[in-house]
DNA sequence: CGTTCTATTGACTCGATTCAAACTAAGTGG
DNA sequence: CCACTTAGTTTGAATCGAGTCAATAGAACG
């Protein structure tokens, strides 16, 4: 079981795109052409190890970073030293693709364990992006994506008790995963510490490590031996008050065998003045 | 000065894009074929009025919307009724770019206060895109922007105390403002309610209330009469910890007087290892 | 095999929520 | 223009979720 989770987790060095290509193919179709394009990338692999950092805040970077396999986050640490972690990378996720268009990175991306990343050059990425506009909207779409999953970070910060914070950022994690071939058996390698989690969640370690007690003893899910075991998904969504419409994974409405009806798309609904409100 | 401040927000009709552009060329050059390939898209203006809906959770928009006068919030309700509101739009704010990439909507978007918007379809937007890369390099930067200012509401509502979030989103909506020539002398429109405020910093409307009160009683900001006068800029930059960095309003590095030395632009630390996890 | 992280526990404190009531400003219609 | 209504603000008291501090136990690592 835990050979069969270290392999899952084990990049194949040949085919470094395809954690990415995986989770794209489920929310769109691709011609030959366009992933030919892509292969042919010229992308620069590199290890890290646990803590290390990928780039910090205020650097310029002139590459693109690929999670190929591990864990990075992204974190912020503000006047006062309090750390927050502002999201957790997987495989098949951009680190700082943002910098293609906004140059000086506003916060840090450190490894969380060993850590595999390919770098690409702006400049190849940009001649792939001036080839069509597919790619340019695949890419762009990235960074929406990660922008949905941090609009879901800050209703969970901000509405959720404890529980359900760390429940939700456990259940957002399994759904990534499982896009991109991982956590297949609702368990997959955690070597982040509760510290971490807690930074993640905006609660203290102390409060950490009691919520992850409660999880483990409603029979939930189970963090041990720097790995996630989840034992009840449906009864640990609903404690997370999860759904992964956020994640945007099935195919956009829009998308599906042609045009949807239109004539809903766009509703401006007059009548409810300061329902909004309440 | 009240008359000033109206006049201030109004829009002058004939040039709905006088503040997006106010703002865009604070930060790069234009050239004035570039203007003019802009101001051809056609807009249609609209008005809402105070609470109601822009669009909806769930809505796939076939048009983005320009804020021009008002202000907008994002919003997300969750299993509960509890509000998030995740962002405030100001004048210049496109409220919902991100669906010419990412068609289903996850969040509602509703005016605070009366509010013009002006609508262009994705068609046009496509089309200025398709004339080079200028356009499209403009519009996926705003969609960075806004998720930059995400990051920061996630490392705000996560890390500091009720006061400071509070402090620290009024610092945010009067360097947004200024930034478009509103709030010249510190002080703007604020038609939201304590609860909307409450909503925004993840507390509760009593605890908006007394930090609201603390703030005016300290002599820093006062919200009275639809309507926030900053009295101390430096105390409440202060007590937000609040950096304007975020909001990359100033030219990036890059892109001041052709390339910076490069040679620091990407550090990879590798003797830093753990420093990431205190 | 000790050193260093990381996880766990208990006691105490505190920031923030909840509930409920009172007060104030802002419309609305007679 | 005033009485009525409604939305928004303010206050106090009780409570609670979460933080802090400090000490211990356990794992991991060189």
């Amino acid at each position: 079981m835990t050979a069969a989770l270290s392999r899952e987790g084990t990049m194949q060095s040949g085919r470094p795109l395809s954690r990415l290509l995986q989770r794209l193919e489920g929310v769109m179709e691709f011609r030959p052409a366009d992933i030919a394009a892509l292969e042919t990338l010229p992308i620069n692999i590199r290890n890290l190890a646990a803590g290390e950092w990928l780039a910090r805040e205020g650097d310029v970077p002139s590459r693109c970073h690929l999670l190929l396999a591990g864990y990075l986050c992204r974190m912020r640490i503000i006047e006062g030293g309090q750390r927050q972690i502002l999201a957790f990378l997987v495989p098949g996720d951009f680190a700082d693709l943002q910098t293609l268009h906004l140059e000086r990175l506003d916060h840090g991306l450190a490894a969380l364990g060993p850590v595999t990343v390919g770098a690409i050059d702006h400049g190849a990425l940009r001649q792939l992006m001036a080839q069509g506009p597919h790619w340019t909207h695949v890419l762009w779409r990235e960074n929406l994506l990660e922008a949905a999953r941090m609009r879901e970070a800050i209703v969970n910060i901000g509405q959720r008790h404890a529980l359900a914070r760390v429940a939700h950022l456990i259940c957002g994690l399994t759904m990534r995963l499982r896009a991109v071939g991982l956590a297949r058996d609702f368990s997959f390698p955690a070597p982040w510490t509760q510290s971490d989690l807690a930074d993640a969640a905006g609660i203290s370690t102390v409060h950490a490590n009691r919520v992850l007690q409660d999880l483990r003893r409603w029979g939930m899910v189970d963090h041990h031996n720097r790995t996630v075991r989840i034992h009840d998904w449906p009864a640990l969504c609903k404690a997370a008050d999860f759904t992964p419409d956020h994640l945007h994974l099935t195919r956009d409405p829009i998308d599906v065998d042609g045009p949807t009806d239109l004539s809903r798309s766009f509703t401006p609904p007059r009548e409810e003045r300061r329902a909004a409100r309440d």
